[in-house]
DNA sequence: ACGTTAAGCTGCGTCTGTTA
DNA sequence: TAACAGACGCAGCTTAACGT
């Protein structure tokens, strides 16, 4: 769930001392259970606890992308909330069903059928939102026309004047594909600074690039 | 076969807590 | 108070696996 301050050490000292069995025990921590950890001063644990509190507010395909189902990244967790809009539909969907979403082939949708066949992890689910994690309803937003829509864009390099990410959610907005690599297929290339080998395939192959300026420039327009 | 994605690793810079 | 150390975010790169 993309949680700041709470990391990969801090939840192994978590674990090691049996203070969480499963992720929704992280909703349940308090001030005085994390000060009491190595390099965590009360700054840390605040820090951490506000970070909780504000990752219980999320989007479903965040959600479906947190819980960690083989071959269910960030892409296909999109996808997957906007084809079901709801994690019920979600989990009652079956092979044939899960099988209508981009990217999810049998294999794809036999992880996710293996994931709510195992009754722990609906345990999990059921828990994580009881303990308050919530998210909008996933609405068909109106897109307005966009030189973006419908393309495949690749970023790369460091994006000086917005976060990769803001750029990224700013890209699948106006309904791009944002991919990791260049390809033939690939429309656009927004190259940041210190832009290493994918600018490089994108010139090779003759993709059109973009600057940051250009592409700020662009959505601006 | 090809394009795409997930996952894992690395290095660098920044932030923050701890320690002297 | 300053220096140090750990944790983390970010980005690039590679590899393996998947979907078309």
């Amino acid at each position: 769930m993309d949680i700041d301050g709470v990391g990969g050490k801090l939840i192994e000292q978590l674990v090691d001392r049996e203070l969480i069995h499963t992720p929704a025990d992280l909703f349940k921590l308090d001030l005085t259970t994390l000060t009491r950890l190595e390099r965590m001063g009360a700054k840390s644990a605040e820090n951490a606890l506000a970070s909780l509190e504000k990752a219980k507010n999320t989007t479903l395909a965040r959600f479906i992308f947190a819980l960690g189902i083989r071959e269910v990244g960030e892409a296909t967790a999109l996808n997957l909330a906007n084809h079901f809009k709801t994690l019920e539909a979600l989990q009652n969907a079956d092979l044939e069903a899960l099988q209508q979403v981009p990217d999810v082939g049998e294999v794809v949708a036999n992880r996710i059928l293996a994931f709510w066949h195992e009754a722990h992890n609906v345990a999990v689910v059921n828990d994580l939102i009881a303990q308050g994690v919530h998210w909008e309803t996933v609405e068909t937003k109106e897109v307005i026309e966009n030189r973006f829509k419908g393309k495949t864009v690749v970023l790369t390099g460091t994006l000086t004047q917005m976060g990769r990410n803001e750029a990224k959610a700013l890209l699948q907005d106006m309904r791009a594909k944002v991919s990791g690599s260049v390809s033939a297929k690939t429309d656009f290339v927004i190259a940041g600074d210190a832009a290493g080998s994918k600018l490089t395939k994108a010139q090779e192959l003759g993709v059109a690039v973009l600057t940051e300026e250009e592409f700020l420039a662009e959505i601006q327009s």
